[in-house]
DNA sequence: ATATAAAATGTAAACGATTACAGAAAACGA
DNA sequence: TCGTTTTCTGTAATCGTTTACATTTTATAT
């Protein structure tokens, strides 16, 4: 592998002149320039950014850590995000997790260990405790979900406002059976969510009814079975709001097959606006995020972070979609 | 930021006794290695992965590239990739180039100038030219889409052979008029396929027809268009095979529009076995790709690389998945 | 022509680790 | 006890850059 040093012979300078050239500064005479272009092509180099990224005390990577990729949500985001970092000069890389704990140690010690600048996180295990000390090293944002800490900003939505928001649509279309379907994690949506259903049942004086709450994995099967066990369990009721959209969809799949008319006798609705919301038939409703914004706004953030700027949280606006999954009125 | 150096200050000894510890070498007294570690745990000492890599000349990560991470097919092989490189002590980190050249450029520089050790790609717009340079300057490995090239090793299916098996099943259901939806790109997936495609015509002695030839996206939309457009031109067929399963089901959506009866009026088969082959309904036949395994061969492939050995193409076995779209005979 | 300022280049010291080699300390054998 | 081997530790070179500072070259003013 050539060196710069490689080039500084054979273009016949130092090799301060050649980095001068590669770095673009000024201050080198353009016959000088073209010489040492001419050297670099003739050789083939191409900087060892080990080297350089260890003077410059920075590698223009930052990382994106989440647990899976097949999430049709973290996608949009991260296409976000990829839009902000283009424009400023950076490069972002995927970390998949796959929930594991010490694959979330791993990702975050190369940015404390300075093989990128940052890393937004999209959804992980850290504790808040965690959380906080990885932000006391480094720079750290999390977007859509997160723990609230004093140090590490977040962008999102307001879930419980949202999740308000689809059970009010809910009843408002006459419905007062309605069933959350939840998943039992610690995220933040998950929780948020709850409550907001919660907030939406009071306002209207419908009484809470514990047999309506059911919880899944956010899956398609998952969310079928679940579905025919309510039904086989008589559980009467006429409206279902899933904390997912293949939730929502592995629920309708069931009640689909007990011939129970979707939306007639029971309006469903999802949450994230994703593709299977319009493959399915019928199209379902749904509450929607603005993926892009919040990607572009936690590269955002995590600049400041990055540049030693303070970053405030940010709450950015959800948007409910309503499809024939819920009866319009 | 501590250095090696304030720890070897805080313990009393060397730098080069510090690195020994941290790396676990057997050459350090008992009694010492306990001085180092309380130190480093006193501290807070995690070592800089830009100068230990650069004086080692490796980092212990690879990097996966794709077009898109909206991909239920990729995202099972980069599971497999990761599987077999924990296990040799290596990370990986994905790197969505959203197609752009340029992209494509920047993450190969990342592995050419040693921020990373090696590169699996498993789509890209390189020319077979380009593929080459970059293999003779860096460990790269091609996996499921691949150019043909001297130096980049693959792994892949069949995929000739997967289309004649996928589309020989439609015959033997007594099908005659099959419709091959493809995609007009140069991936040599798509290429194979329709060649597998007339292999399975030409044995059962099935005249080609142009007219059952058309092409999409890979997307659901876009394949729904094209089989209206089909309807619309009265295009008379009794079987579709599709080169990727969200084809299969768009197509599959706008027959049901028009009351054509799936499997009896027309037979379906996707590509890929992907989540939305058992969401619809009916549920889709399709073939499927030992992904995980795919994964990890390529893997295997690039450590082969990586330590310079040699490395030889490797053909995995399809799987043919039948299911509520093909009528069985 | 000369002094001075400005522009261009070079030398060498970083950046933070690992490691070849040398040297000191401990263990061993007689 | 002393020489020899073995075990342990330290010094300094190295990885490939960038960049502060020094030095040389060129331009400008007088």
């Amino acid at each position: 592998m050539k060196r710069i040093k490689d080039v500084a012979k054979e273009a016949g300078v130092s090799v301060a002149t050649v980095s001068r050239v590669l770095n673009g500064s000024d201050a080198v005479k353009v016959e000088t320039q073209r010489k040492v272009k001419e050297a670099v092509r003739r050789i083939g180099y191409s900087p060892n950014l080990l080297g350089r990224n260890l003077r410059q005390n920075k590698t223009g990577i930052i990382l994106v850590m989440l647990s899976t990729l097949t999430n049709n949500f973290c996608s949009k985001v991260i296409h976000g995000i990829e839009l902000a970092a283009k424009k400023q000069g950076y490069n972002i890389m995927i970390c998949a997790t796959g929930d594991s704990k010490e694959s979330e140690q791993t990702y975050l010690s190369f940015v404390r260990n300075k093989m990128a600048d940052g890393i937004i996180i999209l959804n992980s295990n850290l504790t808040a405790q965690e959380m906080q000390m990885a932000s006391a090293s480094f720079p750290v944002v999390q977007c859509s979900e997160y723990v609230d800490t004093e140090r590490t900003p977040y962008v999102s939505i307001d879930n419980r406002k949202a999740a308000y928001d689809a059970t009010i649509n809910l009843i408002n279309s006459g419905r007062k059976k309605i069933v959350f379907m939840g998943v039992e994690n610690n995220l933040v949506s998950s929780n948020l969510r709850f409550l907001g259903y919660r907030d939406a049942l009071d306002e209207a004086n419908i009484p809470f009814d514990e047999n309506l709450i059911v919880y899944g994995n956010y899956g398609y099967r998952n969310a079928m079975r679940v579905t025919e066990k309510l039904i086989q369990n008589n559980v009467s009721f006429d409206a279902l709001f899933a904390i997912s959209d293949r939730m929502a969809a592995g629920a309708m799949t069931a009640l689909k097959k007990h011939d129970i008319k979707i939306p007639d006798d029971v309006c469903v609705t999802g949450f994230d606006n994703t593709d299977i919301t319009y493959l399915f038939e019928p199209s379902i409703s749904t509450v929607s995020q603005p993926q892009i914004e919040m990607g572009e706004t936690a590269f955002q953030l995590l600049l400041a972070r990055i540049e030693e700027e303070t970053a405030e949280n940010i709450i950015l606006q959800h948007k409910i979609i309503l499809r024939d999954s819920t009866k319009n009125i």
